[in-house]
DNA sequence: TATAATGTTTGAAC
DNA sequence: AGTTCAAACATTAT
């Protein structure tokens, strides 16, 4: 369920639990289930790929790694790692990462590192590739400080459609085409929570697990690249490497 | 059935 | 002391 936009959706489907006191906590979590009971949720929140509840003292932190899931309405057969039961309904976390993080979620969180983020600043995202200007873009996408909620899928996804190579380093990029990574990340991500909420993504894939380049019709290169060290598949002959 | 994969943190090893 | 790297976590589609 990992990458940003998963995380947006989510929280639109909890939006029933707003203002709503929890009325039961379960769970094999670490974190104090006494701490949620009877408390009401003030907001929920998110940043990349990180989904936040918060309460009015703390904010509770969840984050799916590579397998998590949730249920809302809803349960599965195994325990929940959190479970909270609301009056009107309740939302279940599977194999997730919990913790609790206390006071003022600005404190921790540069909401505008955010691509999914109302004030999402591209400015700043520029200022932060070009203070790594050795670092291999595929990397520089993914670095959660820069484009937090980008993922594996996003970071293919983006490099197909700038033609760039995703062993390019950052500071051979011509500045135009940092413009254009900066603006696709956004872009790409809010075509990626659209094509979700239809259950379409899949469908939308031009480089992400796919065979054969439909611009160039030739096979995909398809290789762990940079010190992160992930799949990327893209096209030697039009992705162009700088 | 075995494998690989939308991710991150931790702590050991160098 | 700073960097690197494997392990751990745990699920599911292919």
């Amino acid at each position: 369920m990992p990458e940003g936009p998963s995380v947006v959706i989510l929280k639109e489907a909890v939006q029933q639990f707003k203002k709503r006191k929890i009325i039961s906590v379960i769970g094999n979590s670490k974190i104090s289930q006494e701490r949620l009971l009877n408390r009401k949720i003030t907001d929920f929140k998110s940043w990349g790929k990180h989904f936040l509840i918060c309460f009015r003292e703390f904010n509770v932190r969840i984050h799916f790694l590579m397998w998590g899931s949730y249920t809302v309405n809803e349960t599965k057969d195994r325990p929940p790692r959190l479970g909270l039961k609301f009056k009107n309904g309740e939302i279940n976390f599977y194999s997730c990462s919990i913790k609790i993080i206390e006071g003022d979620l600005n404190r921790i969180y540069d909401f505008t590192a955010d691509v999914m983020s109302d004030i999402w600043d591209p400015s700043k995202a520029k200022e932060k590739l070009y203070a790594n200007p050795e670092r291999q873009v595929c990397d520089a996408l993914m670095e959660q400080d820069v484009f937090a909620g980008v993922g594996n899928i996003i970071k293919n996804e983006v490099l197909y459609r700038i033609h760039v190579h995703p062993e390019s380093l950052i500071k051979g990029i011509p500045d135009n085409k940092i413009n254009e990574l900066i603006d696709e990340a956004r872009n790409y991500s809010f075509d990626f929570l659209r094509w979700k909420k239809k259950f379409e993504l899949r469908k939308h894939w031009l480089a992400h697990r796919q065979k054969i380049c439909g611009r160039c019709n030739i096979p995909f290169m398809r290789k762990q690249t940079g010190t992160k060290s992930r799949r990327s598949f893209y096209c030697a002959n039009c992705q162009v490497l700088y």
